[in-house]
DNA sequence: CACCTTATACTCAGATTGAGCAAAAGCCGG
DNA sequence: CCGGCTTTTGCTCAATCTGAGTATAAGGTG
């Protein structure tokens, strides 16, 4: 059971960075090329790197030269077969096996990153353009991943319930923080270009949503799955809000991230109850309408409460 | 900024395995020493493991005789200065780094174990005594925890504030989900075995439970902050209940994982609400009082909803 | 059979939520 | 400078949920 001490085993970091605005939510992408980009990723430097965290917030400075705000991990991936990027391992042997330490970090603003590594800011729905349900849901669902699931499910219950749950049909509800699930399931019914490209199929169907090198766009599902759920109990919008801002512009980029409408006046009733934002007297002008008064975030709310809960009903006395 | 491709890298899986019965909480703890014992700890094989769950499985099951139901990762472990497993890694360099990848993982019940490995069932509060609020906070919090915190904190307005968050003191709220800030304050305020073992110091203070070895009882306190957090939008808790249940039990179940006491009717009442559980028509005798329905768990109902949230509210129309 | 214990049913007020109506307050074009 | 447009903000209403109790049911036991 003990390890042969060898080179075989490598262990890199990745890092989806994400930053949204009243339009969009985007992540950083680098190394864009005709396969697609890929996300920020450096090797892990045991001797130079005290933590992981430490040695992402390096490399990312390096890489695109602005720092990073909040950070968390995500996840680690390291099943068998997952693509080495050879540029960063050339002495690597020639099965070794990759492991990927997965980041998420926000940022305030998109700065503008250095040319050097093709790095790009996009937005999340051009990877995973069924996840915008804003203005309802894609047409795509109903007219291309419907249909085409349903084909490839043939009559496998499992295959046609994974479907329905997944992406809410036949009157089942969209669950916004599902991604992972969606963008697997497409990966299995070979509707992806990773399909084709890890698996040797031929495509069921043609989706929109641009592919990414090796698997980092699942990689950028997790990430997205985690903020949609995190966004709910945590109030990581502020990472990625300016210092102030009208409560508009608050609610759209909640909207961007989750990819929902929301109900203007409960929105406003919800932040005003959990006292999450404070106004600033300021008024804003240009919203093309009334003028709507500034707002910034409240750090003191948060020592508070924790997550509301679906069933744990505490007794006080 | 490319490693030199030796073996100072070594890769380890960690597993925190939970049970739960009416009574108590367990983990399954190992390598019973000493120095406390350790969790459940395996080398990374990459040319014999597809993946990290399916190597964890495996020496699980070799380690202990059963099979783990529910895994799920819980976090990556890597910082500068954690413990090699000596026994584990024989020919690792002096400095090697070791990352460890744990794991959490669910069985419905307490297995006999083999001895082999000197492993044994432990209640959760044996390593976190004050986790335990079932019967209201525990008196060591206000006798022990709260003045040595104060102590520590001496004026700095940032201790205070986090100590009183961690440990609900000054009328906030005890948050049960808190485990591993309030793990970290103790070991940094010097009140846990491994804050000597580790930095050196001498202890501000005896406080019961159990230390663990190197970062493990860390690990636990993530698992339990985890599992803590996931049982209240997910049905995890059926991953450790028998096939048929009362209500009673199941709740009892619930309060021995959450340390906190629920209400029976309301308990009950969400219980039916959300048909998590369905009854059998059977009934429990041996209640000590009226005999109470048997009921099990609802797969189907996982299907509808997602968890409830804060401040998310959909626009239905 | 009275009594103890636990299970189950029901009630009630207060809070929260989903939905929508309406007034307020800038801007703009005529 | 005024009516119309737009967006913000305030408010209402019913339905539901939640926290907390009270009351009744139905076993076992001395």
């Amino acid at each position: 059971m003990n390890l042969p001490d060898d080179a075989s085993l490598l262990v890199g970091l990745s890092a989806v960075i994400v930053a949204a605005d009243v339009e969009q939510p985007y992540v950083l992408a680098t190394r864009q090329g005709d396969a697609g980009a890929g996300l920020p990723f450096g090797p892990f430097d045991p001797s130079g790197h005290r933590t992981f965290e430490l040695g992402l917030r390096d490399w990312v400075t390096a890489q695109t030269g602005f720092e990073l705000g909040y950070v968390e991990q995500l996840y680690t991936f390291g099943d068998r077969g997952r693509e080495l990027p050879r540029a960063d391992y050339p002495n690597a042997p020639e099965n070794a096996r990759i492991i990927s330490i997965a980041y998420l970090g926000i940022t305030p603003e998109r700065t503008e990153i250095g040319g050097a590594f093709n790095a790009a800011w996009r937005s999340w729905y051009y990877y995973f353009p069924w996840e915008d349900h804003r203005n309802g849901p894609p047409a795509m669902i109903a007219d291309i991943i419907e249909p085409t699931l349903m084909d490839w499910a043939g009559d496998d219950f499992e295959r046609r319930d994974r479907a329905r749950l997944a992406f809410g049909l036949d009157g089942r509800p969209w669950i916004e923080e599902r991604v992972i699930e969606r963008y697997e399931l497409l990966y299995e019914a070979s509707m992806t270009p990773e399909s084709r490209r890890d698996l040797g199929v031929t495509l069921r169907a043609e989706l929109p949503g641009e592919p990414m090198l090796s698997d980092h766009r699942r990689m950028l599902a997790v990430a997205l799955s985690r903020l949609r759920g995190k966004i709910k109990y945590r109030p990581v919008v502020f990472e990625m809000t300016p210092e102030t801002f009208t409560l508009s512009e608050l609610q759209q980029v909640v909207e961007s991230l989750l990819g929902l409408p929301l109900h203007k006046q409960n929105f406003r009733r919800a932040m005003e109850k959990n006292k999450l934002v404070e106004g600033t007297g300021e008024l804003s002008s240009g919203t093309g309408g009334r003028p709507a008064e500034l707002f910034r975030f409240r750090r003191e709310t948060l020592r508070k409460k924790a997550a509301l809960g679906i069933a744990a009903p505490v007794t006080r006395t």
